[in-house]
DNA sequence: ATGGCTTCATAGTGAAGA
């Protein structure tokens, strides 16, 4: 079963790219972030003609989450039960007795930011949900955009971004959190190229000089087999691309 | 250099992303 993750930044504007990853590659399933559609708006007829169900949790202007899938999906949940959240970030659905969970973690903007307290209390009521959620689904993948680089090894250049959002100590500890339920980061489960980042920033020409971070992650839990993770860096290389890449996995349910 | 691009909501700029 192969799934992946894409943070597509605008389904709208990126639909062309996904329609021809989707074709390209065959995923099972597709997790979407930063569709920043409603749902009324959500171009389900079209992915159904790319032969992909859909399910979707979006709103306007930001955020928004769907998960694609090839085969029917059950038990739709969205949103983090008993976090009263305004923003679409998570979604979870039963595919193939496999439990995804498609999420996007708030940005945190700067570490002394309202915004970045918000990210730390979503994470700890994240991590509680799926406590919870891995009792009932043993098969269990954590699957988006994370907005944490979880080392500095995921990071181009660690000096210069120690103490800044996205790598400081309270998010990597709530990401370690989620490591201590089971989850397994994926892309680390295999010998990977040095350098492999996720996300490059649009200016600077960040993606020509490799300068990026990896936060973008599949994570699987321990009673679900995974053989392969890669991170597909050709949809970066188009034109008008989003700053974010594929990440995929091959799992065994 | 707190910017550099890109998107969205707007109708000239501003917010937000990471």
């Amino acid at each position: 079963m192969k799934i992946s993750t894409w943070n597509v930044n605008s389904l709208k504007v990126r639909l062309p790219h996904v329609l021809d990853w989707l074709v390209a590659n065959q995923p099972d399933v597709l997790c979407l972030q930063e569709t920043k559609t409603e749902d009324a708006n959500f171009p389900a007829d079209v992915l159904g003609e790319a032969g992909y169900h859909a399910v979707f949790s979006g709103q306007k202007t930001y955020n928004g989450v769907a998960i694609l899938s090839k085969g029917p999906v059950q038990d739709v949940v969205a949103g983090i039960p008993g976090f009263a959240d305004e923003q679409k970030r998570v979604l979870a659905a039963t595919v193939d007795g496999v439990r995804i969970i498609c999420i996007y973690v708030p940005n945190g903007q700067s570490v002394d930011s309202d915004k970045y307290r918000y990210k730390l209390s979503w994470l700890t009521a994240l991590q509680a949900w799926l406590k919870e959620e891995l009792e009932r689904y043993p098969k269990l993948a954590l699957l988006g955009d994370y907005n944490i680089a979880p080392e500095d090894r995921d990071v181009y250049d660690p000096e210069g971004w120690k103490g800044n959002v996205l790598v400081s100590e309270p998010e990597r500890n709530a990401f370690c959190g989620l490591e201590q339920l089971g989850l397994r980061d994926s892309f680390r489960l295999f010998e990977q190229p040095e350098k492999s980042y996720s996300w490059w920033d649009y200016r600077m020409m960040a993606f020509r000089r490799n300068m990026g971070l990896r936060i973008d992650l599949i994570l699987i839990s321990q009673a679900l087999q995974c053989t392969s993770c890669t991170i597909d860096k050709a949809p970066r290389k188009l034109e008008r691309p989003s700053d974010h890449t594929p990440v995929v996995a091959e799992v065994t349910p």
